[in-house]
DNA sequence: TTCGTATATGAACACATGTTCATACCTTTG
DNA sequence: CAAAGGTATGAACATGTGTTCATATACGAA
């Protein structure tokens, strides 16, 4: 049995919101911090305030986070935890980037 | 401690690698069957050949399936098999596809 | 109210990716 | 050798994504 159309779509979907450093880098840190402000981000990622809050934004729209204002900051959280182990599985495997 | 930049930019890059649906289905299928042949894919994902050849050196490029000749056919083969734990990671994850 | 800090937004652009189509290339069979 | 089946390729196009920049908004402090 495979998987359903729906199901892989939904998979490639999710798969696609994550693809990117800065975002599974995002999905790094709130892993280890539970919920963490957008200027912290921005230092621990390395990435540009505007752009960041892009990325956020768009992870947010998906579900994959969510955010809670607190006076002047955002704090954002990671709402699907799986989302980390989704490294882990692909941490040992070999490709070509060249 | 955080991933490194290297680690999160491979990552990245399988996860754009198989982020779509008949790639994932490929992956899949290839689980379960160990080797087919292109024409059995298409049968089974029922993507077009030209399309889904595409899709397989694709992937093969990036280093994820190998090919072997056998005949007029080819066959692919999974070549990282932690693949196919990915979208087990996700299955359960919620997301707004809207 | 005015200022400074934190965050979001939208337009514009560059670039990557998915898809289609026509056609080429191999291999096997007759 | 010709024909047929299986697979690959490349151009062309449409669409999606990442990034930058300028600017807007919201809030707290003085």
């Amino acid at each position: 049995m495979s998987l359903s159309k729906k199901k892989l779509e939904k998979a490639a979907f999710i798969l696609r919101t994550i693809a990117h450093p800065t975002r599974l880098a995002v999905i790094e840190w709130l892993q280890q911090h539970d919920q963490l402000t957008v200027n912290q981000l921005v230092e621990l990622t390395g990435c540009e305030q505007s752009l960041l809050s892009h990325h956020l934004s768009n992870m947010k729209l998906k579900g994959l986070l969510t955010a809670k204002k607190s006076g002047t900051n955002v704090l954002y959280k990671l709402k699907e935890k799986q989302l980390t182990q989704v490294v882990r599985c692909i941490e040992k495997c070999d490709c070509n980037m060249s």
